[in-house]
Parts: C-alpha cells; structure tokens; sequence
DNA sequence: TGTACATCAGTGAACGCGCGTTCACTGATGTAC
DNA sequence: TGTACATCAGTGAACGCGCGTTCACTGATGTAC
C-alpha cells in the first residue's frame, strides 16, 4: 500500500519553511511507524510528505542533513517529556522516579528512533541537556537529604546508563523476553532508582 | 581501498561446508571493521570473503539467513565470554563484577555488532542463555549470605538492564560524550553491581 | 487599474550506482566399470 | 590401469529495483511602474 498521492497543497510565497518541518514530521512518522532505520529514505520521506524528491533540495542540501534536523527534534522532545515529567512533582525523588519512566517511555514508544538518536555520535551536546536536567534534579535530591550520595555527578550517569538500558529494551507486554514473566518494568525504574541513587539514607 | 582480489583457494569436495563459516566470519569482520551495520549487504560479504556473490547461495538461501548464523554466532561468544569471566573469579560477587565487566566490554568492542543482536526480535532464547548464566551467579550470591536482594530473578534483570546500558554507550576514552570527564566506566560496573545486587548486607 | 516581470515553491525525467537474486556455465575431483 | 561420467564448489553476466542527486522546467503569486 503505498501512501495516497494527494497532491499537496503548494505554500503561499513568504512560506516555503512550513515544508521543512513538514518533511522532519513525515520523516518521524516514517522511523515511528516502520520501527526501521532504513526506512529513512529520501524518497520515502518524500512520498510520506506527498511532495516530490527534488522538492526537499530546497530546503535539505543532503539526505544526511535531513536527519540531522530528525534527531534534533527528538532529543528537542525527549528533554520536554522529561522535563515537565519533573514539574509534575512536588518533591526532588519523586521527580527523579517520574523522569526515569518519562525517559524509559520514550524509548519504548519510539525504538527505532531512540535508537538511532544514540547510534549516532556527535549528538553529545543534546544529549547533554537530558543529562544536565537529570543531574541538577540529583543535586537537588542529595541537597535535601534524601540521597546518601556523595558523588552525584558519577552517580547521575549511573542513573542515566540504567535508564538507558530499560529504554532501548524491547518494549514489554509483547512476548516474554528472556522469559521474564510478568515483571512490571515501570516499577523496576522505581526499584533502580531508589538503589543507584542512594535513597532513605 | 578494496579488499586485495586474492583468488580464494577452492575447497576440496567433500569440505564445501568450510566456506559457511568463513562468509560467517567475514561477515562479522565486516561489521566490526566498519561499525556500521548496513555494510552487512551480500554482495560486501562476498567480497570480504574473496568469492563470487552468487557462491553465497550455496550456503545460504538468503541474506537474512546469514545475518541469522552472524546473530547467533555473536551470542555464542558473548555467553562463552561471559562464562569464561563467571570461571575466572572463585568467589560469586567478584564473578558477578567479571561478569559485567566482560559483558560490557564485548558492547564497547563490538558496538554496531552488539546493537544488531538487541535490535534483532526473535533473539530471546539466545540472549535468555546469557542472562540465564547471570542469573545462576547470583543465585549463589544470595545463597552465600553475599546478597541480601528477596527477588533475585528480579534483581538479575535489573543487573542485566544496567549492563546493556552501559554496553551500548559510546566506548569509553573516545570524547567526553555527555562531558563525563575521567570517569573510569569498568569501575562504575562495579559500583553499579555493588547498589542493584544489594550487595555488603 | 493594467501589465510586464521577478520570485519562488515546487515538478518530471533522467543519471549512475550498488543492491539481492537468477541463470547458464566451468573445470577440478572423485567414482564406476 | 584407463576412461567415461557424475558431483560439486564455485564463476560471470545479466535482471529489475530503489536509491540520492541533478537539471531544466512550470505556473501561481507578489511587485514595479
């Protein structure tokens, strides 16, 4: 089934730009809803923005660059999930717990994707500012004397690693795998960060 | 630079099984070398291996299917290394260390390899070997009084998910990914084993 | 208000490439008699 | 021991495909006068 060819509409003349983020929606349709990298084709980003191939040279000197403006986006999204997963509690643990599933969430709900955001080197500086919130967040926890650290720096990243290893696993309630029964892995993420931050000191 | 076009010596009759584990082979070579998985096409294969496209087929009725015996190929080392770091160490809590330690560096050293094998579905009961050895290791931790964890089948999972975070990670001394400055990561396995096994009841 | 022109957001056809796969073949090696 | 033949591990040429990218173009819309 190949995506219905409406004929776009074309865009008044002060608006080419509406094309270009556009093109980085369809773009992340396109990964979200095949779950595959390799769909992240120039053309096939075409087809699913019902514009021709060329058309995207207007705004993207290469398919790469393209990408570059994906992952953007999504390291753009998943620090607004995260952060306002902290705004929406009141204490410093319960907001680490809260942006350990946010965080978690977004993996699952976008594999491919999330994948392809740390397959890529050189997204240091994005990735740095999840990391950043995670850590002042920490910081605050250590400050109010409900974690035992004494190297929240160190201990952020121990944080972040564990989140990043339930994210990138397969989303559960598929099939059981590696047989691990009816584990709910939201209240894992609870359980790890209770242990890695040094909670009820 | 393409590989040298040495022609490949041609195998003796009754030995035609000989080149299935060489294209293996070459096509592990060629995704290690490359870190960069969709290098892992046929045709490059076939070159790694100083043969022809089509003598492939002989072994394989389709790429897939040899990307299969890569995938399992890859699994068997990674429980081989693991059991051989889990041999090494006499007590259980410095085998479950090793065990990490080796897990994570097989990811650091192999990192498009080691994504393809958790992107792959399907890989369950390959990858549930490797967990299932974990989890024995720290059966005997609690066993021995070593661990004071009430859910172990559990607390392995929560072990593994922090093992393959880290695996997955950019290898360390590279750049200052996330600005992490000097953390030394083979010693963050160990602090990370200490918290999640519960470990020093 | 009318008209010539510039701008601009696209389109359609074409290119060369590497891919997976198929097909007919080749030539060395073992086997039957 | 010699020879005809079957087996077998490959090779070389060709196919159709989707890809990224280039190029000349089109036609609606705004602007100058």
């Amino acid at each position: 089934m190949a995506a219905t060819s409406n004929t776009r509409q074309r865009n008044p003349r002060g608006q080419g730009d509406a094309l270009r983020s556009d093109l980085v929606q369809s773009a992340i349709s396109r990964i979200d809803e095949t779950n595959d990298v390799t769909a992240l084709t120039l053309r096939g980003i075409a087809r699913q923005a019902n514009v021709s191939a060329p058309a995207i040279y207007h705004h993207f000197a290469t398919l790469p660059m393209l990408i570059d403006a994906v992952l953007a986006e999504s390291f753009h999204q998943l620090e607004r999930i995260v952060h306002e997963a902290i705004l929406s509690e009141s204490n410093p643990v319960d907001a680490l717990t809260a942006a350990g599933r946010a965080y978690v969430q977004f993996g699952w709900q976008h594999p491919a994707r999330y994948r392809l955001m740390f397959a890529a080197t050189g997204y240091a500086p994005d990735a740095a500012q999840v990391f950043t919130l995670v850590e002042e967040l920490f910081q605050r926890c250590v400050m109010s004397g409900k974690s035992a650290s004494t190297d929240p720096h160190r201990d952020t990243f121990l944080l972040w690693v564990a989140f990043h290893g339930m994210a990138t696993l397969e989303k559960p309630g598929r099939s059981d795998y590696l047989r691990l029964g009816p584990l709910d892995r939201l209240q894992l993420v609870e359980t790890t960060v209770e242990r890695l931050a040094c909670l009820h000191p």
